[in-house]
This record gives structure tokens, C-alpha cells and sequence, in this order.
DNA sequence: TAGACAGGCAAGCACTCACTTGCCTATTCT
DNA sequence: AGAATAGGCAAGTGAGTGCTTGCCTGTCTA
């Protein structure tokens, strides 16, 4: 089992849940094209695929297959457990 | 630069969080000698001072020298980095 | 039905990370 | 001053991680 934590502990996944954040239901090849288009990564196929597997594995992105296609989606739920371990002071907002 | 992220990627550190979230102003061997009796983790005090640079790095700990120790403090305001890019659902409190 | 399309499986490589070992510096106490 | 205490620096090792390459499975369309 992958802890949040660590599935949190790279920058392309980190993308892979703003991409999923701002537009759910995306395939593997959207969220590609999103990685290489919007974010400069160039990246296989595969090495996105294991990100998102990185990232259902730890709870963070559920899928569903759809045909010969695949839709993720962002699952915040598990962050929760960081803001009830260590409670984050409220930020001033001026 | 380290980032929080990669800080709280490790059982040890998460723990070293812990137990200066519970009692401030710890020494190093302090944090050594409660990561051994309330944790059961066997580690070499470099070990722990390591991990305690790690998350001093990541702006998670702040340290200051009193004579020949040195007092660690948690400081959780980079977590706040967290919940802002991820906004996380309030959760159910019954 | 043949081919294109979306995705999965598995081995291999380079790099990073956690931890140890050994030695060194600075401060306190007798 | 000398010994003990609290901590730091640096090199080395083993395991884990990110990424690629190559091939295979399942699904839709011409």
C-alpha cells in the first residue's frame, strides 16, 4: 500500500492532480498531452501510467474503464489525514 | 531546496513531526531517545540528525543552539502549501 | 476481418535516499 | 587543564525509485 505521502513526493504526480483537479475524467493520452502541452514534460506513455498507478494506489485518483479507455479521476479524501496529524495554523487572509 | 512533500515522505521523519508537535524545544538526543522507547525505532543518532536537516531544510523544524545543544520547533505554516493547492473537503465530525 | 487505437506487463538502467561507520569540533564539569 | 557531553562532517553501501524499451491484450472502425 502507497502512502500519501509518498505519492506526493514527485512533482510530475503532483501535476497529474492539478490536471485531474481542474478537469476530471481524463484518459491516460489527455493527460499526456496536458503533461507535455501545458507543463513542458516530456514523458512516455508508460512513465505517466505508473504515475497514475502510484497515485490510485495511494487513494488519490480513482479510474473507471470506459471501452478502450480509461477516465480518472482526483480523490482529495486522503489529504485529509495530513490536516488531522498536524493541524495547519489558519493563514492570515488580509 | 527541499520540498515539504519529500520531507514528510518518511515513517521516521512523520514521527520526529510527532513528537515535536507534542513537546517542543527538543534536543537531538532527546528526539533519539523518544523515537527509541515510544516509537521502538533503533537508529544511529546521525540517522536522526539527517532526518532532522532534512525537515529543517523543508522549513518544517526550525533549530537554535543553547550552549552545546541544540532546541528544535516545529513549525507546521508549510503545510499550509498542501491544503492551498489541493483544497481538501471538510470531513464529517459526528 | 484486418488494422488502428488505448492501455498493460515486465525487464533493465541510472540515480537517489536512508543508514552506518569513523573521525572531528565545541561546550560544560571536576 | 583534562575528560565527558552534545553535535557535525564526509565517505561508503544497499535498497528503492523514475524512466525507458520492447512486446502483448483488448476494443473500435474501415
Amino acid at each position: 500500500m502507497t502512502t500519501v505521502y509518498r505519492a506526493l513526493d514527485d512533482e510530475t504526480r503532483r501535476v497529474l492532480l492539478d490536471e485531474l483537479a481542474a478537469k476530471d475524467a481524463q484518459t491516460l493520452f489527455e493527460l499526456c498531452g496536458a503533461l507535455a502541452v501545458r507543463h513542458g514534460t516530456s514523458m512516455t506513455r508508460q512513465a505517466v501510467s505508473q504515475h497514475l498507478a502510484v497515485l490510485e494506489d495511494a487513494g488519490l485518483v480513482r479510474s473507471e474503464r470506459r471501452g478502450r479507455t480509461k477516465v480518472h479521476f482526483f480523490d482529495p479524501s486522503p489529504l485529509a489525514e495530513i490536516t488531522r496529524r498536524w493541524p495547519v495554523p489558519r493563514e492570515d487572509t488580509p
